[in-house]
DNA sequence: ACGGCAATACCTGATAAAGTGTATTTTTTT
DNA sequence: AAAAAAATACACTTTATCAGGTATTGCCGT
């Protein structure tokens, strides 16, 4: 006898669901046991059937797919859960992934690359459909190339900042002036037009230019 | 005539250097041309000589191996680079594919492992090591288990002043009181022991709860 | 040797945030 | 239906930040 993985599909839309259990059911070992078109729902069935693998939209309502698939992996670590989506950005993917999530395909790729993202992410890989590499990759270009860094002192003095410390406390921490803090600080500020010192350090983390 | 991939090691490390020499010259298709102990000389180095591959430490002196990563695929997209480490932290190893890796190993891979990522690398898929996996994915059980959440308000507040908004910006955003607002904001700062509203953005961030 | 950038330092006034305490209403969970 | 959690609101004090303008020194690259 085969053993064939179960398989649940989870998404919003009735057509999607529709149009990959056609894709999945031309392979042998996958079997769709079920599909779900609200998580609720998902997480109520996982509890009383054996699931392996879960593809699942992301932009699903009321829960969405990220902490959908963080709530699954908490008790059941052995799920393989590759997310879905039309459209994707790079730190919605890099969250899924951080959350548990095995692979991350969009809805545009071919039959071929679902399959393939498929068996490989059963196989204990993380995988990612072509255009989805390229996403997480290729910001490069365009978000990052054309901002100015941070100075030497400007990012001792930023990452003092995201720890929380008050202008008084770096100055102690670097032997400098209270002043001289505050200068480093303000022209940071406005070298990235901040308002204030939440916006920026949200703006460095999300452009990784601390750490 | 066998293409093979010329590739480049970069550790500080010497020993490590040998040892992965070592590794790699039992690969048919893998061929060293060089080996640095400084991210500076190998980007002298791939300015004027071909480089299909390249396994790099993430902590070098000078230039660390994200920035490092960074900055030769901008001018080199199709160079394979495979970041390596003794320890690991997820946020690093997600730092450095958002900045173009296509892969990381832990050094303490066996042999299978390593052979297998690179080859799996070449081939255009992002790959992780075995324990590289277990990082990204669980911290699950230790790290956000234990932390409490945010409620919604809380979030939507915590949103705004990622943006920079003042107190009374988003109180006229969200339609309440400076007062509630000044309210919420005070109790998100408890929650989490945050001394002010920076350190409480890049906790936040780094442990995505925002989005 | 020079220009430009980075780092250092000072002053001041207006505004905002942080710390502490309390309290009512609504919503959610048990 | 009761208990717990979340959302709403107010007052007051202290401390920190933001925004403006200015200036000196050292270093790096041309």
């Amino acid at each position: 006898m085969i053993m064939k993985y179960k398989t649940v599909i989870v998404d919003d839309h009735p057509i999607v669901i529709s149009g990959i259990s056609g894709l999945l059911s031309d392979l042998d070992n996958i079997e769709i046991v079920e599909k779900f078109e609200s998580g609720i729902a998902l997480l109520d069935y996982i509890e009383d059937h054996k699931v392996d693998l879960i593809l699942m939209d992301i932009f699903l309502p009321v829960i969405n797919g990220v902490d959908l698939c963080k709530t699954i992996k908490q008790k059941h670590p052995k799920i393989v859960i590759i997310g879905m989506s039309s459209q994707s950005e790079r730190s919605l993917v890099m969250q899924f992934i951080q959350n548990g999530g095995n692979g991350y395909i969009l809805k545009n790729a071919s039959f071929d690359e679902f399959k393939e993202c498929i068996y490989k992410a059963i196989d204990g890989e993380i995988v990612f459909s072509e255009e989805v590499k390229t996403i997480i990759s290729q910001p490069l270009s365009e978000d990052l190339e054309r901002i100015p860094g941070l100075s030497r002192r400007e990012r001792d003095i930023a990452l003092l900042l995201s720890q929380g410390k008050s202008t008084q406390e770096i100055a102690d921490d670097l032997f400098l002036s209270f002043l001289t803090v505050q200068t480093h600080r303000r022209n940071i500020l406005q070298k990235y037009k901040m308002k204030n010192v939440a916006e920026l350090i949200a703006f460095l983390l999300k452009n990784n230019m601390l750490n």
